[in-house]
DNA sequence: GTCTATAGCGGGATAGAC
DNA sequence: GTCTATCCCGCTATAGAC
């Protein structure tokens, strides 16, 4: 995760991850046999983590914002894992990325997620019905991953979990039916 | 550009380029003596074109906001175009990358133009005073790079400038004094 | 201004000993 | 499970002819 997080996949060298973890190249080709395996391995990683701590107890779309502002919190303890999942996403929209599928996926499925809560915000008439849910889920989705970019630029100055939570709060207030 | 649209700067290789061009590698050297130099030459290209296409002739925040609903129109006839910018912005957060100050300097600056619209808006009492003028324009950005990359990884069926523009209608509404 | 030829490096991966 | 040694590849860049 730091390996990446510094050169992002392709240009992070394999053999420097062996000596971070204090091994030869061969060493970490006998857990991982191939450099993607552990990009995959990385990014499952990841997942699971986030999953375990932010679980999905509330579908409201007002539980789903307040959630995602506990996450932009805790990504500002985690730097380095942020830098990692930014560079690797974008990095997975060059041509033939192994990890373009697991990206893709990924996204889909946040999106549908956050649509659905959206949906379901419309169906119990809490939300205003002036946008389009998968619209709203795009945005909310975008200023995250825009304002994390920005973010890792700018350095400590930058103020993400602030100026989302502003965002979010903005959000709630003029959306709410 | 449509080759660094592909594959991202340091994973693209010079000779491609130079195939692409009809030259031989040391042939293309000759015009770009190094790898970075043909890398600013295109950031310098696409940042003169679109001072060109978008001078900056409205300095309000609702004209601001205006001109990027036209970018994101315009933006979305170049996919090969936005495809390399948002490759490079984001791999040049690697580490000893040679655009990172481009990117660092461009970002400021853009930034800095949208805050001080939002903040003339305030002085002349044509924006809600609830929000930092800073954060809204660290915002507007965030939306803009973050619907790109979602635009780019899904494809024709996103519509980026449909949801950029709704984003904009909703912001204007909601934060007009 | 463009070429052929080549240097020189670093990359991922394999062979096979221990 | 980890190592040394090695292979082979693609890359940027240089030298020097034309």
């Amino acid at each position: 995760m730091e390996i990446f997080g510094r050169a992002g996949y392709q240009n992070a060298s394999f053999a420097a991850v062996a000596e971070a973890v204090g091994l030869t190249l061969p060493g970490l080709l006998h857990h991982f046999p191939r450099k993607v395996d552990l990009l995959i391995a990385v990014l499952e990683q990841r997942d699971t983590d986030m999953r375990t701590r932010f679980p999905v107890i509330d579908d409201s779309w007002l539980g789903t914002l307040d959630s995602l502002i506990q996450v932009a919190r805790y990504n500002e303890t985690v730097p380095g894992v942020v830098r990692a999942f930014s560079l690797l996403s974008v990095e997975s929209l060059t041509e033939d990325h192994p990890a373009a599928a697991w990206f893709a996926a990924r996204t889909e499925e946040t999106r549908g997620l956050m649509a659905r809560a959206f949906r379901r915000g419309l169906a119990e008439g809490t939300l205003k019905p002036d946008r389009d849910p998968e619209a709203l889920a795009a945005e909310v989705m975008a200023v995250m991953d825009g304002l994390q970019i920005q973010w890792l630029r700018a350095g400590t100055a930058f103020d993400l979990s602030g100026i989302f939570e502003a965002y979010a709060r903005h959000f709630i207030e003029t959306h709410r039916a």
